[in-house]
DNA sequence: GATATTTGTGAGTAATTAATCACTTACACA
DNA sequence: TGTGTAAGTGATTAATTACTCACAAATATC
């Protein structure tokens, strides 16, 4: 007892998500919180001044891990097709190892409970899919990709296909491998992209 | 006052889904459902056991008014590429009148509150997307759709890219015109499935 | 080693909300 | 016209839950 704050702070986190994986973001209460980082449930109130900047701090941490993960394939070098299949099976494992995401991302909960929440969600989506038209645009330069495609258009779709799966994924509580969904999505994308 | 059980259950299943659109899942109180009714918030339980109830019932609303529309084009004659295209079409227009569809079928809240919704909305969900393998399917028998496709799976991305779309609707809280995304997403949806 | 700051806690509060109950009013129908 | 049934209600309740506060313990700083 009486760690530093980060430490804590991050603990809290790692709960929230859990706690969000397991039972959904309802039940996620500054009571379960507390249970599950072992500590008292005002204690929590040490650390983040209401339960709303406990949701924004999972979120962003989330979101940075994300991107971390994402940029990778933006930048790198090598066709651009190529790193787009890449980057969708990353992302598609990434989730799958961290199943709060969805669980906070689509919450209705969340984004229709609080204006600050609901800012933070659509920045994430935002900046995820202008990530992905920026890749489009640079496969249609180096004709990987159809050129008479509108980027932001394809990105949008290519947006919602993941994320139509990842919520299947959630609203049937994981039962199937995301990471299996990868290629055959992949395979489903290609066909309607490439030049 | 004094009106007829049926009549008043759908008076009730109204007001839940205008609320649940323009405020969410989680402000569908009894209360506000009563209060947009014009009865007691007491008199609500006269028609319906718990509240589980009720929002079983507006799924089971939704799901038959939604079927009863795609039906016609499952079964209609025609090409089969031209009849998933309207399709889509008459869902997304359907929806667009419907906001508290996506509302209650994407909720985290209702699916992981109570096993019993949750299994409405997985079943909802299975339906649909037995529906698109069926047109699929006879797509291919008549040369419209690519024959080494797996109707099961390009159903559920097919799906998939249409629940995203409608959950980023209602995430950006339905901020752009559904209906007319239509036919850009048929467009990227045609590409991927032709022959 | 004194002191100030941070972390932690038990007890409590105010607000929300699904559900109950005793009772009343409206209505069907014999 | 009387009587049983269904619809409606005000008052209440029990449970949940975010958040406060006075105080205690630990830790850092000098």
């Amino acid at each position: 007892m009486g760690k530093p704050r980060e430490q804590r702070q991050q603990e809290i986190i790692e709960a929230v998500l859990e706690l969000a994986a397991e039972q959904g973001v309802q039940r996620v209460t500054t009571q379960a919180i507390a249970d599950r980082v072992g500590i008292a449930q005002p204690t929590v109130f040490r650390h983040f001044k209401t339960r709303d900047a406990i949701f924004a701090a999972a979120i962003d941490f989330l979101a940075m891990n994300l991107f971390n993960a994402l940029e990778t394939f933006i930048v790198a070098k090598g066709p651009a097709d190529e790193r787009l299949r890449q980057l969708i099976n990353v992302q598609l494992g990434f989730i799958s190892r961290q199943k709060g995401l969805p669980r906070l991302l689509f919450s209705d909960r969340l984004h229709l409970e609080s204006p600050a929440l609901k800012a933070a969600v659509q920045k994430v989506m935002r900046r995820y899919m202008k990530q992905l038209a920026k890749l489009i645009r640079e496969g249609q330069e180096t004709a990987c990709f159809r050129p008479e495609m509108d980027p932001d258009q394809a990105s949008r779709y290519i947006a919602a296909l993941v994320q139509g799966l990842i919520m299947r994924w959630s609203i049937f509580d994981f039962e199937f491998s995301l990471e299996e969904e990868g290629e055959p999505l992949w395979a489903f994308l290609y066909s309607s992209i490439r030049v």
